[in-house]
DNA sequence: GAAACATCTTGCCATATGACAAGTTATGCT
DNA sequence: AGCATAACTTGTCATATGGCAAGATGTTTC
């Protein structure tokens, strides 16, 4: 038998088959479509998701004022704007699907209960945050050391959903570069 | 009376004073010198600190080899390497003072203990690093987005002590650039 | 299916930053 | 103090990326 998305996902040592149904059991299911707002700036957010399928892309202005791409959420992922839920503080950013798909829906409250109630879940979470933190501090170094096009290679191979599906404006404000750039970049990788 | 430095970082309305009080008999205060080593490549986190005064820097080395200063640490912060001290994994950073202070250090075990029987400081280590997440992020679109000696003017803005304490170098490598650069941004800061 | 609009590409030139190397200053060591 | 070494500055030139504007291509709407 396949490994259900819950058990990719909340994959930890201590965490019984008992625990992971109750986790389970606390998902619901739901559908979305392309331009569907999961989160918007200025709101609290009160759910995360486990995507199923689809693509998303989370945003935010930069101090001048220009639309930066912060994320790109797809299969297998979870999509969740951390210091608005854990903080219950409203956000920055914006949330919208580039695609239609289907996630599974946890609310904050559920998680809070189930967080509270199994130490293991708990270990998990903080798990989980340490390399969400990780990876993004990976992220920043890659920023600063890696030339653009270096950067556009590294998610055409790990993240090719994103190429394919995504606009190259989103991918450019991604990457940190401007959409002649990026549209420069391509051209020359194709031609090599 | 003014706030002692376990009220200012442990700062989480849920915390009562003698939480607060179990959480601040676990850490121990130590002195170290220059050049102290805290934690190096290889080796896994078993403590975190809370610095009281001294400057402290992390590093690691990028995918070409050279030196890239992940962060610096001073009075009033927190000085942890999360992923290894959460996850128990080896750490690719290293951490060493830059010059001599003193620190209140807290054992992984004891901190467990604690996280385990006091809700609120659960709480508290989750909104925390939902916090650290949040900067981390920030960082990344700054450096994506603002120029060199913005980044720069920030760092003098809001941390002087890492300009006066820190050698150019590491300043360099924090902030993205080489050496001659950043010489070459604070000549032009200076002339202005 | 044509107009209106958004997206992407390309050309030209400007600018920020890097690479390398030489010189200068500061620091540490005995 | 004097040597050795590391840290910093500066010059020259190279390169990556940006800014702007014109065109080309694709998409939506009525």
């Amino acid at each position: 038998m396949t490994k259900s998305i819950f058990e990719k996902i909340y994959n930890h040592l201590a965490l019984r088959k008992e625990d992971l149904d109750s986790i389970a059991n606390a998902h619901e299911q739901i559908d979305f479509q392309k331009g569907h707002v999961f989160l918007e700036n200025g709101k609290v957010a009160n759910e995360y998701y486990l995507i199923q399928s689809g693509l998303v892309r989370s945003w935010l202005y930069d101090y001048n004022g220009d639309e930066i791409t912060t994320e790109f959420y797809g299969d297998g992922e979870i999509l969740i704007e951390v210091s608005s839920l854990f903080q219950r503080i409203p956000t920055k950013e914006n949330i919208v699907a580039l695609t239609a798909g289907t996630a599974l829906r946890i609310d904050f409250d559920k998680f809070q209960e189930l967080y509270h109630k199994i130490p293991a879940f708990n270990e998990w979470g903080r798990a989980w945050m340490s390399n969400q933190l990780f990876m993004s501090k990976q992220r920043t170094i890659d920023m600063l050391t890696r030339s653009a096009a270096d950067r556009y290679l590294a998610i055409l191979k790990h993240k090719p959903l994103i190429i394919k599906e995504a606009p190259l404006k989103h991918i450019a404000s991604y990457l940190g570069i401007t959409n002649s750039s990026l549209s420069r970049i391509r051209k020359e990788i194709f031609s090599a």
